[in-house]
RNA sequence: GUGGGUGUAGCUCAGCUGGCAGAGCACUAGAUUGUGGUUCUAGGGGUCGCGGGUUCAAACCCCGUCACUCACCCCA
């Protein structure tokens, strides 16, 4: 029986290997660069941590079983409920502002297509216990300080940022009763996504008022924070809200990437436990879904049991950042066998313990040695060692057997010189 | 959950009106027993997704089925 990889996972060979752990590592050195601590839990949890935040419907996007002890438990399909449990457990003893991030490897059961797996990995940064939007401002900073790390500019990606209580509060000034907000809401959501005709239709169906609907779809056009405090008015919530998202711009323009960044109304997000400010970052081409997504959840130690204290945080996934990278011709530049510094070749059988002996030197010395098993003529290794991308190649001849010399040999040059194995050890060492 | 597309060598794919199963890349070996990348030559590798039907004859036509994939829905 021939045996498959299951739907919506990845083989990772040595090259997407190479490509997977670039982006990782960058990842990690980011949030690392940028103050923030890592942390991880356990790849499953209670099915019911999940379910409790995100209802039954949930449910049946997880990998949920049963285990030996009748425990109902899901793999995790996010890890903010997990960080959310954590910190509550030790909510009394962590030094303030928390600053941690993740890359944990996540699973939902969804329908894959281009972007989205069933299996991936997602960089989670948060910080917890900071109300002013400086949080906010530096967590985008650490996303966009990955992505110029990374290769990528700003012709390549844009951060679009707007505030769900910016939002809530107008539309409650415009008259909309607060239990419609998750539905218009949810159409908003949309703006970007079809076209002006089918969005008006839209909201013609969610919003009955004709001199109501007339205001949003105003709002909806605004380009600027100018023009919000316009439509804020006397509103004093609304104007609070305006104000926090001049001061994260502030913020933004004094960290040096205002050019990455855009106000754009139309940035919802569907997750119902966002606060505040929500941004979502997207390749320019506006071809994929979004990069990275984050935003404010001042709630959600406090739905998990705990205190309220204010949180601030972002996730990025794997798929559709692969796919930019891939498009911009970044993970070209990426090498699986880079690593090799020295192959070591032997003229003869005779000498092949001579060179095993050199290559278990060389590596005791912390250097990256392979050679060959087969041996078989210096051509065949060298051709060996082409392939696996050795930089040097040590070659073990009749001089080595007569006087103690090795031949080295730069693979990118060609040139070659004569050395004793006394003076090649003393090279290296240093 | 809905709709489209694709399944042929390890990979990317070609295969006409039904008539011997193909190419490029990759791999292995040789040209080259003390010098790699290039080149040339040869070789290995196939349940044509699976099952049934039509036919003298099916990768090709018909029916069914499975898998993958893309777009919707949804998106923590």
């Amino acid at each position: 029986m021939k045996i498959q990889a299951v739907k919506g996972t990845r083989d990772f060979y040595p090259e997407d290997m190479a490509r997977r752990n670039f982006i990782i590592d960058g990842w990690k050195t980011a949030s690392i660069r940028n103050g923030f601590a890592e942390f991880d839990g356990p790849i499953f949890e209670y099915l019911a941590m999940y379910q409790q935040k995100s209802g039954d419907e949930i449910a049946s996007q997880l990998f949920a079983f049963e285990d030996r002890g009748e425990r109902m438990l899901a793999i995790r399909p996010e890890i903010t409920p997990t960080l959310a449990r954590m910190v509550n457990q030790r909510i009394n003893t962590l030094p303030r502002p928390i600053k941690w991030f993740s890359v944990p490897r996540l699973c939902r059961a969804e329908r894959p297509q281009k972007g989205r797996l069933r299996e991936f990995f997602q960089w989670n940064v948060d910080i917890i216990g900071v109300d002013d939007c400086l949080a906010d401002a530096e967590v985008i900073f650490c996303a966009v300080d990955y992505l110029m790390a990374a290769g990528l500019g700003s012709d390549d990606i844009i951060v679009r940022i707007s505030s769900r209580r910016l939002l809530a509060s107008l539309l409650e000034y415009f008259g909309i009763e607060e239990s419609q907000l998750d539905k218009v809401y949810a159409v908003l959501d949309k703006k970007a996504k079809v076209p002006a005709e089918a969005f008006e239709k839209m909201l013609e169906e969610t919003i009955s008022d004709a001199d109501k609907r007339e205001k949003v779809l105003k709002l909806m056009a605004a380009e600027s924070l100018v023009e919000l405090e316009e439509f804020a008015g006397n509103d004093e919530k609304a104007k609070l809200a305006v104000d926090e998202l001049k001061r994260l711009f502030e913020y933004l323009n004094v960290m040096g990437i205002t050019e990455f960044c855009k106000f754009d109304i139309g940035i919802v997000r569907g997750l119902a436990y966002y606060t505040g400010i929500v941004y979502e970052i997207y390749d320019k081409s506006q071809q994929l879904r979004a990069i990275c997504g984050g935003g404010r959840y001042d709630n959600l130690l406090a739905d998990f049991g705990g205190p309220k204290i204010s949180a601030t945080g972002m996730g990025m996934g794997d798929c559709v950042l692969g796919i930019v990278l891939e498009e911009k011709g970044i993970f070209s530049k990426v090498g699986v066998y880079g690593a090799c510094e020295y192959f070591v070749a032997y003229a003869d059988d005779s000498l092949r313990n001579d060179a095993l002996n050199i290559v278990a030197k060389l590596r005791k010395a912390g250097k990256v040695t392979d050679f060959s098993y087969k041996g078989g003529g210096l051509g065949k290794q060298l051709k060996q060692a082409s392939t696996v991308g050795a930089k040097e190649c040590v070659l073990v001849g009749q001089e080595f057997a007569e006087k103690k010399q090795l031949i080295i040999k730069d693979m990118a040059s060609g040139e070659q010189k004569a050395v004793s194995d006394a003076d090649f050890f003393a090279l290296i060492k240093r």
